[in-house]
DNA sequence: GGATGTGAAGTCGTTCACAGCT
DNA sequence: AGCTGTGAACGACTTCACATCC
């Protein structure tokens, strides 16, 4: 809305575009403040600032990806993580110079594939707070492990593998079999 | 538990793996039917064939991969697609011969990329019931179109954009970006 | 004895409806 | 005049607690 130079919205379009009741989006942002103007509506582009704040997307977010396979590969090539300030600034493997020569050749921005066991140390560097474990199952346990001892406070998950971390570490899974699983469900009725 | 040999599993048992409350899964459970023996609990291979029947996981789910840059690459490697009743039997894209060359070099088992205005003909020939949407997001809402058109009922969609299909199909979105974000906010506080 | 299946109670989230502002 | 912010009503889901059955 921002790009289409929207100056103001409602809290009945937003609904409307989200799919949900307006009272419930009145209700979720006035949990954290009062953003909107009464017999006005929001500002967008005030409320994009506010929304961005609130979710911790107005600073640079570090992230360090562990497994370049397929998927690590896919991962490193994103470029909307950029616009989302989001950014991998380190990636490991446990087998680094098998995987160079194939990520290299895909990508403008080249980040160089480091041995696992240098986590620790680099994470410390780099300040990084973010974890994408991209290995295959098996690994992600251990794997998370590690970025628990480099004192990674986030884990974003993509092996189908439950992973456990201590009391103050947060990890979030994207298994999208499980959306498969759904979407399989849904069309069996 | 099935591959561990444990013959028996009770809601307690379940609900502790998974985080939840144990009446929550008897709950869930019951919800579809009568699986369970009282004073004994589930046994564990019956509940496994009943879950998977649930959810419509006791067929071959055939699916067309749209779109084979670097995540579609991965995805058409994705070899635990295989245990779980998945198969992509077809790989489209707007370039075919670019990228084919690409994958094949990667693969097992080859999947021929095809130009993507052979999907309707295709999905019906191969009886493809869903399409996976793995394009950049300005190609996304124009290849769902295309799904519908050869009816394919379910869709994955991948693109960060969102997607709108008529009734009677359904899509099941996988914006890892969203989880980002929330983990994001986890963080900041 | 012991765990399921399930009404009843409790909790949480959603929606309504309107007072309060601009 | 119109839309937000919010207490109150409502509805849905979760948990309790126990009758039921193996």
């Amino acid at each position: 809305m921002e790009e289409k130079g929207e100056k103001v919205v409602s809290s009945a379009q937003l609904a409307n575009k989200c799919m949900v009741n307006a009272a419930q989006v009145r209700k979720d942002l006035a949990y954290f403040g009062e953003f909107g103007i009464r017999g006005v509506g929001y500002f967008v582009k005030d409320l994009l600032n506010d929304i961005k704040r609130i979710l911790g997307l107005n600073k640079e977010w570090k992230m360090a990806l562990i497994g370049v396979g397929n998927l690590g590969s896919a991962l490193l090539s994103y470029k909307d993580f950029l616009k989302l300030n989001y950014n991998i600034v380190a990636a490991f493997d446990i087998d680094p110079p098998k995987v160079i020569g194939r990520i290299s050749e895909k990508l403008g921005k080249p980040v160089e594939v480091l041995h696992i066991n240098r986590i620790k140390e680099v994470a410390k560097e780099r300040k990084i707070e973010i974890g994408l474990i991209a290995t295959p199952p098996s690994e992600a346990q251990r794997v998370a492990d590690l970025l628990v001892e480099a004192e990674v406070k986030g884990i974003l998950n993509f092996a189908p593998a439950q992973v456990t971390v201590p009391e103050g570490y947060v990890v979030k899974d994207v298994f999208f079999t499980t959306i498969l699983d759904n979407l399989a469900y849904l069309l069996s009725n």
